[in-house]
DNA sequence: GTAATCACG
DNA sequence: ACGTACGTGATTACA
């Protein structure tokens, strides 16, 4: 395929080849709207060869290090899984949440009346486990083993055996036609998830490295994109307004909520805005809300409540989207990408509702990715057109990771930044940070 | 093959 | 009265 800048790319198949021309034909019966014509050939289309050369790239790993990382990580594991057998009074599979239910409720009895799953087994989730910590020793340790394990298994010992043999690499897939919102998904391996809240997952970033030392990773992140979609998209002058500002979203949304000055907010009430700021993106309830703070249900129905008259704007949007999806059978992005939602009218209250919440989220997730999609294309452009040895390698939703030749750093750094920043106009403007460093840990 | 769990945005 | 936050992929156990 030829390299078109993006702003042409429309007219590519009009102007090409028969065959191109038949294509489009095809094609254009069956989009159903410009919008959905602009997805097709401004964005999924010129991606694909940027997919396909960031696949072909692949990023390296320091394979000697995790190997190293994995004898640690297998020390304190069998250091765990004794503690935990002894504390039990018996060996069973660690890995059996069934086999790990049956001790903890009906040998040891933690609880009167354990949660079960929808199967009817005892749930051992984490969520349950946390929520008994204090009642018996057994439980820190249990969580600790799962979280260690997890990371031992999925990563530290997997990823070395993914490195490709003739390069040297890992090359990941990049999937454009697996999400039902826009989004990419990664997969053999998922670099998508790659570990980064614990210390001990922190451990496993630090694996991913620069080619050779001529070059540095780069991290270049978006700030709050859905929050900033969101405001855009509703209009809502408060929320535009802390944009504008450059405030930190969470503390504003917090200040407001519990109408205090943004100087007086609390860790706590951060946490809980930044809670609330997070589930009005998911499509929120009180339930949903008091489940993930320590808020109970009628608190968080009132969190909820001053959130709306201090957002009313978001208030009025999310129920004219419901009724857009209730009247056309879809919902749509800031380009035109379209969910259909089948269950929009349905009957079934439980049914309706998920497809009520999916009509609110799809399209602020949904211009999220086409905006980051938008931004890949020229930035690939850009870095073709100036023969840069530098590449982009990873895209992880508002984050884009980049092997930079130490002598392009700044140029990489402006190319980038103003790249991703001016991808869409919005009525708040995008935030990029970016950072340096001689792994992805430290790019960040 | 499905369920449970947990890694990420 | 009822069940409930959005989107993914990998690993393991178990029928």
């Amino acid at each position: 395929m030829r390299d078109i800048p993006i702003d042409e790319v429309t007219n590519y198949a009009s102007e090409d080849a028969d065959l191109s021309l038949q294509l489009k034909d095809i094609f254009d019966k069956e989009l159903e709207s410009n919008g959905v014509k602009a997805v097709f050939y401004d964005i999924e289309t010129p991606i694909i060869n940027v997919l396909s050369d960031m696949e072909k790239e692949g990023i390296n790993i320091d394979s000697s290090y995790l190997n190293q990382l994995e004898q640690e990580f297998e020390k304190d594991l069998n250091k765990l899984k004794e503690e935990i057998y002894n504390q039990s009074g018996e060996e069973f599979n660690l890995n059996s949440p069934k086999q790990l239910g049956d001790i903890l409720f009906d040998k040891l009895k933690l609880v009167s009346k354990p949660k079960k799953t929808k199967t009817g087994q005892y749930s051992t989730s984490e969520e349950v486990l946390s929520s008994l910590a204090n009642d018996h020793e057994i439980i820190r340790s249990i969580l600790e083993w799962r979280s260690l394990d997890k990371l031992q298994n999925t990563y530290v010992r997997s990823l070395p055996n993914e490195v490709s043999n003739r390069t040297n690499k890992i090359h990941t897939k990049f999937n454009q036609t697996v999400t039902t919102t826009g989004r990419l998904s990664s997969n053999n391996p998922n670099l998508q998830n790659i570990p980064i809240r614990t210390k001990n997952g922190q451990k496993i970033r630090k694996a991913f490295i620069p080619r050779n030392n001529n070059f540095e990773l780069m991290a270049a992140d978006y700030s709050q994109i859905e929050l900033r979609v969101i405001a855009s998209m509703s209009k809502d002058p408060n929320m535009i307004d802390a944009f504008i500002k450059n405030q930190d979203i969470h503390t504003i949304t917090a200040s407001k909520i519990y109408n205090i000055n943004p100087a007086e907010v609390t860790r706590e009430q951060r946490g809980n805005a930044k809670t609330v700021n997070f589930g009005i993106i998911y499509g929120v309830s009180a339930f949903g809300l008091s489940q993930q703070t320590n808020l109970s249900r009628s608190e968080s129905k009132v969190m909820i409540d001053n959130y709306f008259e201090n957002y009313p704007g978001l208030k009025t949007y999310m129920s004219s989207q419901i009724d857009f999806a209730r009247n056309k059978g879809y919902v749509e992005t800031i380009m035109g990408r379209r969910r259909y939602l089948q269950n929009i009218n349905s009957q079934n209250n439980m049914i309706r509702s998920g497809a009520e919440r999916n009509a609110i989220n799809a399209p602020i997730q949904g211009s999220a990715a086409d905006i980051i999609k938008i931004a890949m294309i020229r930035i690939h452009n850009e870095f073709k057109k100036q023969s840069l040895k530098s590449k982009m390698l990873l895209q992880v939703h508002d984050e884009l990771v980049f092997d930079v030749r130490n002598q392009e750093k700044e140029l990489v750094k402006e190319i980038v930044k103003n790249t991703m920043e001016s991808a869409v106009k919005l009525d708040v403007p995008l935030k990029v940070d970016i950072e340096f460093g001689k792994n992805w840990l430290e790019a960040h």
